[in-house]
Order: structure tokens, then sequence, then C-alpha cells
DNA sequence: CGTCCCCTTGAGTTATTTCAACACTCGTGG
DNA sequence: CCACGAGTGTTGAAATAACTCAAGGGGACG
């Protein structure tokens, strides 16, 4: 296996320790690019920074957001594995991204996402079509935090990770209690106890505080 | 002038008084369709329908919407003159458009707009980037919705409203409070008041319902 | 076995909603 | 010209969902 030193951005340098890979950003769009590991927490890419690359979860999380000056915090959106995040048309990142938990990320650079699209205009309806999958579950998003109460809004998260990261032995959460607040608008005693409803209830068991088992999904009381 | 019958979407059939236009959808991107009038509160396109049209505001307002089953309606965004809305890189649109006031809407086929995609990487690119912006406006959107209070709600959307649409003698607003409540998750009730409070704060002055005069905008308290 | 971090729980507070009444604006028709 | 009515916006008072502040619990890790 090679290794190569990269810039990343304004300030990291990373040893990368997988290089002339490809990547499956989409159905028959394989892109060539690297492989790097970002340890929990670490920042991806900061707001404001220039866009050279463009980012796929090999494995692990992570978690998109903007802040405000005063520290309020909103999570865009978690990208779990395949998930593609970071693709900018204009030159600079408009939000952040750091790694929930330990993760392997691709990182493509944009001139090659950009040669592939003008190369090969399919390649270019796909990469659009990425970005207009994002902008469809924004909007359900948006309903979610403008509409929906909080027992409602848990309700729908935990479906949607259901989805999403189905496991053997329950649903895993691999994000904070924090990190799920700021993605719904709430604060973590109000996701906390939600859960703890949910529970008595009897529409979810909480095995640990990371893995969750979803048993009727009617009781979430989820609205559509 | 030409006049043609056109069937719009599943329901509804029109007269189109204006015949073989372009309509400049960005920098350099001139598209040929048509445009048709459609009253206030008319129906332009609804959920679920098949997305054989792009669109574009000429003169008027619209606004995108979605509604939960039981009514609590989530407004995505105003659409304002020049503006583009409704283009769908899937089958069908996922959100619903009205008019708010009388207003004459640009129709381009969709296939006109794949048409112009495949034959010019530039113009895929400019539509692409049409999506991605609107991805970025519903972020912002979203750390409101999720993390302001309703003064913060109020002060930013009257900013955004001062930047879109400006007139000589204040800002106009084309919607309704309810309209404004639903874009702000909100109720029209609070809508009412907070507006009443900055004008007693002399960040504004409130010349009718549907226009204001922004003073001081620094007194609108909105965090950045 | 202790410490740290995260999560949970409790009690009191508050921002926003809900419910209700009233005011304004603008057409229409007498 | 004025009365009327419908739609829209404003204001008040009470209710409540979610937040804040504070304390305690539990698991992971050295």
């Amino acid at each position: 296996m090679q290794s190569m030193r990269v810039q990343t951005g304004a300030t990291q340098q990373a040893i990368v320790t997988t290089a002339g890979k490809a990547f499956c950003f989409a159905e028959g769009l394989e892109l060539p690019g690297f492989s790097m590991r970002f340890d929990r927490d670490e920042e991806i890419f900061g707001e404001g920074e220039s866009a050279d690359f463009v980012y796929m979860v090999v494995s692990g999380a992570a978690r998109g957001f903007r802040i405000l000056s005063d520290g309020r915090r909103q999570i865009t959106g978690f990208h779990l594995p395949g998930d593609v995040f970071g693709m900018e048309t204009r030159g600079d990142h408009r939000s952040s991204a750091e790694a929930i938990v330990d993760s392997e990320i691709a990182l493509v650079r944009r001139s090659a996402v950009d040669r592939a699209a003008d190369a090969d205009g399919a390649a270019a309806r796909q990469l659009w079509a990425l970005t207009a999958g994002d902008l469809d579950r924004l909007r359900d998003h948006m309903m979610l935090l403008g509409r929906k109460c909080a027992a409602e809004r848990v309700g729908s998260f935990l479906l949607e990770m259901a989805r999403r990261a189905p496991a053997e032995h329950g649903t895993q959460l691999p994000m904070s209690r924090s990190d799920i607040a700021d993605y719904l608008g709430l604060t973590i005693e109000t996701v906390s106890r939600t859960l703890t409803q949910l529970e008595r209830d009897r529409a979810i068991s909480i095995r640990s505080a990371r893995c969750i088992v979803l048993h009727d999904r009617t009781a979430l009381g989820v609205a559509d």
C-alpha cells in the first residue's frame, strides 16, 4: 500500500494510507480518490474553507453543521457509510463537518469531480441528483423543525436511523444526545426524557444509550 | 400573440397567452417556454404530480410548501420574480406550490431542460448550481427553525425580504401572516406580536400589514 | 477503585401557543 | 355616501410544551 502526504485544507496535513482507489458515488459513477482516517470529533472541513474535495463516508459517521456566533449549533445532517457530503458547486464550504466516531473518509478532488461531470453527461446528472436528493431530505427536515413536537421529532429521527443504520440487535446511534438535540432543534434533556417516555409507552427499548430497539412503529406517533 | 391550450398537470388545463418565449434561468442560460397567469391562492403544482415542467416567477410571488396529514403546513420557500422553482431530478414533485398573489409564471418543459443539460455542459453546471443554491439557503433556514427564537426568526425574515424585494417606500410583503408563520415555524399571533414589539423598539415601522420599513438593522437582533 | 464524561431525572421557569375577542380594510350593494 | 360582511390582523389572558438549572446515576477506562 502506498503512502503519501496531502494538503487537505488550510491547516491540516495528513498521511494518506490508501491511494489510487476509486469510490462509488452513485450507480455507475466511480471517482478516483483516496481515503483518510479521522478521529472522533476531528474536523473534516470547516465553514469558509476552500472546497477542494468532495467526501464520502467509508466507515464510521460524520455530522454536518453550522454554528452561530454565540455558539448555538444546528446539525444539518448525519452522514453514514456510503453518503456523499461536502459537495459544493461554489468555491467554499458553507458548513463544517466533523467525524462523530473514528471514521474512514474517502476524499475525491473537486477537479476530478468536475472533470467527470464535463466528460460525461450521465455523470453530471448523477451528481446533480445527489444534490437534489439532499434538498429533498432537507425539506422533510424543515417540516420536522418547524411543525413537529418533541415526541414526533424523536420518533421521526428513530425511524430515519432505523432505516439508514439497521443492525442485528437494534438500531445503532453513533452520535451523542447532544448531536441528536442539535439535529432535532431540542435540548439534550428533552431528547433524553422523550426517549424514556417512548420506552415507558413500550414503543422502544433502550438497550444502551447508543442502541435502541424499535417495537411499535405506530406508537412512535409520527405524522406524515 | 398566439394562444394555445396546454395540459399542465393531472387536472388543470389552461389557455396560454404567451408562447414561444425564452426565459433566462441563469447567467447565459435561456430556455424556451411559455408563461401563464395564476390567480391568488391557485395551485401551480401539487405534491405527487408528475414534474413535467420547471417554473420561474415572472411577476407576482409563489409559495412552496409541504403539508402533514393533519393539516400542519411548512412553507419551504417564497419564490419572487426571477426565482426558479419546482425543478426535480426525479419524476414527481415532492412539494406543492401556489401563487401568493395574482402572478405570471413561466413554464419550461422538463424535456427542454434535460435537452439543454445534455447538449451543453455549462448549462448542466448552471442548473446544478441552482439546486445547490437552494440547498445552501435551506441550511440557513434550518438554523432559523431549529435554533432561533421568535424575535430572531421574524428579524431574519424581514432582512431576507428587504434584500430580495426592495421597494421605494418600504419592504413589500406579498404574503399573509399565516404564510409568514408557516415559513418561520411560528403561529400568526406570535408573528404579529413580534412585529408590534419590533415597532415599539423603533427597529421598524409598519406602514400597513403588507408594507414594513426597516429602520435599525442591528436592533432586529439577528445573530450570525 | 476512582474519575471523567455522558446520560438521566427532578423542579421551577419561560417562551410560545391556544383560545377568545376585538379592530381594521376593502369591496359590495343599498 | 354609508352600512354591511368577510377576510385578515392585532391584542389579551390562560395554558402548556420545552427549556434551564441542578443534582444524581452509570458505564468506560486507566
